[in-house]
DNA sequence: TTTGATGATTGCGT
DNA sequence: ACGCAATCATCAAA
């Protein structure tokens, strides 16, 4: 009953999320940002392009044998999935470029300054961390909405009806409102771990703020105070807006939960940099900083299928948390 | 024994 | 009727 619950719900995570795991893409410099990538690259967003991942969590409502009597929900939910996929990858190539345009536009505006004071590898390696280290949390960012669009998303496909409730309880052996409970307690868990996430991220994001913000304040005080302003190193201009998030969230009518404060500090510590190194009127107001758009609309207010569907969870005997834990 | 995860129940608001 | 939030009971792992 219970097991044959997880068979339904769960079994392809298992298959999945396991043996991803330790298989980061890159190093992540902390357990939330690792918690990220193992989740995207469970539900098929990032990673290599495989056809059938991600795709059937969207399946497990009619799973093993029963080829789908849905299979235009699926598609459409495949459609839907590759979109944020899409968007992803689109986002997070223009947060590199972004970050390797701005790096080299600081490495240029202190080669300016060195001209008129020295300036030490140490300084330069230092701002280039800084910049980095704000794009990393910036990308975070973007990799948590993504994550929370999907599964919006699959809340959308998997909870909306309550032909697929039965169908679960079919196949599962057990009661539909076993299977809402199950879903209920989904939800309302999910919901809660993420705001615990979310508390951590912003202790993270407050911490790095103020680290920066010492390390420029150092810097400043070794800077000439008359930075020279030339019109050679110029603006610095993001090349792209990251707009998709609006597409992201309309995907799913999706609202998160606000967290602008943490992402404001980051960019009060960005602005500090550029700031330091001559302008940054020019980065201000910039649609790639006012990542509020992320998140600045208000609460949850849907279901939000957590991404322990795809993972052991109801059996007593393999409880594990949620892949978003 | 404690802790964490999970399923189920209950009360409340819409 | 439904979903949400709080809570309880149970089980397994530490």
């Amino acid at each position: 009953m219970k097991p044959a619950l997880f068979s339904v719900l769960c079994e392809i995570k298992e298959k999945t999320v396991l043996s991803i795991r330790g298989i980061q893409e890159e190093d992540p410099p902390d357990a939330q940002l690792m918690r990220l990538d193992n989740m995207l690259l469970a539900e098929g967003v990032s990673g290599p392009e495989k056809r059938g991942r991600g795709a059937p969590m969207a399946v497990a409502a009619t799973p093993g044998g029963c080829p789908n009597d849905n299979s235009i929900e699926h598609s459409d939910y495949r459609a839907k999935l590759s979109q944020i996929r899409q968007i992803y990858h689109s986002e997070l190539e223009k947060y590199e470029q972004a970050c390797s345009e701005f790096t080299t536009h600081v490495m240029n505006l202190l080669r300016e300054q060195s001209r008129t004071r020295p300036i030490s590898p140490k300084e330069i390696e230092r701002m280039v961390n800084i910049i980095h280290g704000k794009f990393s949390t910036i990308q975070m960012q973007l990799k948590q909405s993504t994550c929370e669009a999907v599964m919006i998303l699959r809340s959308r496909f998997l909870d909306a009806s309550e032909e697929a409730k039965e169908e679960l309880a079919k196949k599962g052996g057990i009661t539909v409102s076993q299977v809402s409970n199950w879903f209920g307690n989904k939800r309302i868990r999910y919901k809660k771990n993420m705001g615990k996430f979310q508390e951590e991220a912003n202790i993270y994001a407050a911490k790095t703020a103020v680290d920066a913000t010492n390390v420029v304040a150092q810097g400043n005080q070794a800077n000439s105070p008359s930075t020279p302003n030339s019109a050679s190193s110029g603006s610095f201009k993001m090349t792209n807006s990251g707009d998709s998030f609006i597409n992201l969230q309309s995907l799913t009518s999706y609202q998160s939960s606000p967290v602008g404060g943490s992402v404001q500090s980051q960019m009060d510590s960005l602005h500090h940099v550029i700031h330091q190194t001559g302008r940054y009127d020019t980065i201000v107001g910039n649609p790639l900083y006012t990542t509020q758009r992320i998140d600045a609309n208000g609460s949850w207010q849907d279901a939000t299928t957590p991404s322990s569907i795809t993972s052991p969870a109801g059996d007593p005997g393999s409880v594990h948390s949620d892949a978003s834990n």
